[in-house]
DNA sequence: TGAATAGTGTCTCTTAGACAGTATCAC
DNA sequence: GTGATACTGTCTAAGAGACACTATTCA
């Protein structure tokens, strides 16, 4: 099939940086391409965006196929459009529109006809890799932003259940950030941040003491902010 | 000129959300469209990508024809890209990769042939402005990005000129901010937080008192951060 | 000398960081 | 009781907001 245009013609592609957290780790979602060009190569999941299907409903649906995560398991936001001359070793110039992807301790991924593999990686190991395309900087740019929001915006209960533990909330910090945190002072922060999180009334009962149970406030931005050192 | 493509074809656009400081207000850069689609309707000055070109330089390119404005006037950074089916009412799906430019009490725009007009809006005023496709959308995101970036980055100085002076700064953030500042507890702010500013040791004389002429210093993030109410 | 503008110092309150002890449960 | 985990309070230092006066120039 052959598509015209009388415009110079652009493929744009929805890839994903999809993060979560496995065994107190921050992981990235990446899959090892079976098809096309970089066949064998570790990259981000994505792929074309049908020509009558929003960018956003795009990126769902490679969520979907290419490592079997359903849309209602993350929280989806634009994370920036990459698309430089040559990025793309394809004669088509194509243009990445990518999107980050936050959960709470998501399935093994289950790959599709697009890669045969997809894993759960450290984003250390992640670094390391030598990913197709400019997959690595992207990585880089994701992992950068989702340490930023936690600043500022209540995102860290995107990579929680809907209810969770204030010691579940703090590891999601230390995870992302790579560090210790007072759990004193996190406690403190976070229960005079107005509308981060609300009490449920249970408690959950596990090998110590039992810990209070929340679910995710009203809030999306942080007064005050909890910021890193 | 018709193009092909094996993939589903978008064609993709570079287009602005201009601001500057004319008057002690914040203004964003709006065109009249005299050709195309949406003619006789202020929209934000934009057009499609080359094929061979890199998504900033259509936005540099852009600026320049529709608007007279050189590169180095402005700081370009990317805001985001929209894309939603049926957002341009061409039959063409158009994704459109928008950029966030800001500058120093920039020149009266020069419209070239794709608008007929090109003026400098006060945002309030294009806020009511009922502007073509999903532009009033995409202004009210530039502008809060511009609003919260002042929070925790430097980008204030991109407003100003090479150098300036504290009040000069001050009044940035007042316009941007819409509202006024304690200038004793800016000054120190600025003061403290480490590489916003440096002194050129020069004094520019104006109406009263000199002020101390300032150039950006080397830091692109604030420590501490200079927060809204 | 008065008007306009720029610059500085202090007090108080809030928030941030460092830190130690108590509470509740399973075994 | 012991070990594991969750929860809480206090002290100190730094930053934020409120506020009044002095300095320099021009007309």
């Amino acid at each position: 099939m052959v598509f015209e245009s009388r415009f110079p013609v652009f493929a744009v592609t929805a890839d994903i940086v999809a993060l979560t957290l496995r065994d107190g780790q921050l992981c990235v979602l990446l899959i090892r391409r079976s098809s096309s060009v970089f066949t064998g190569r570790w990259a981000l999941p994505g792929g074309f965006v049908h020509i009558d299907e929003s960018l956003q409903d795009a990126a769902y649906r490679e969520l979907r196929e290419e490592a079997g995560i359903a849309p209602d398991a993350v929280r989806l936001e634009q994370l920036r459009t990459y698309g430089d001359p040559g990025r793309d070793p394809r004669p088509e110039r194509v243009v990445s529109v990518v999107w980050l992807a936050l959960g709470a301790d998501l399935p093994d991924p289950t790959p599709d006809t697009d890669a045969d593999r997809a894993e759960w990686v450290p984003v250390d190991e992640a670094f390391e890799r030598d990913l197709a395309f400019d997959h690595s900087e992207i990585v880089r740019d994701g992992v950068e932003r989702a340490r930023s929001k936690l600043e500022y915006t209540t995102i860290a209960t995107a990579f929680c259940d809907a209810t969770f533990t204030l010691p579940d909330l703090r590891r999601v910090y230390e995870a992302v950030w790579d560090t210790a945190i007072d759990p004193r002072n996190f406690q403190r922060k976070v229960l005079t941040a107005d509308g981060f999180v609300e009490e449920t009334g249970d408690l959950i009962h596990g090998r110590g003491r039992p810990a209070k149970v929340y679910r995710a406030g009203e809030a999306t931005t942080l007064h005050p902010a909890i910021m890193r050192r």
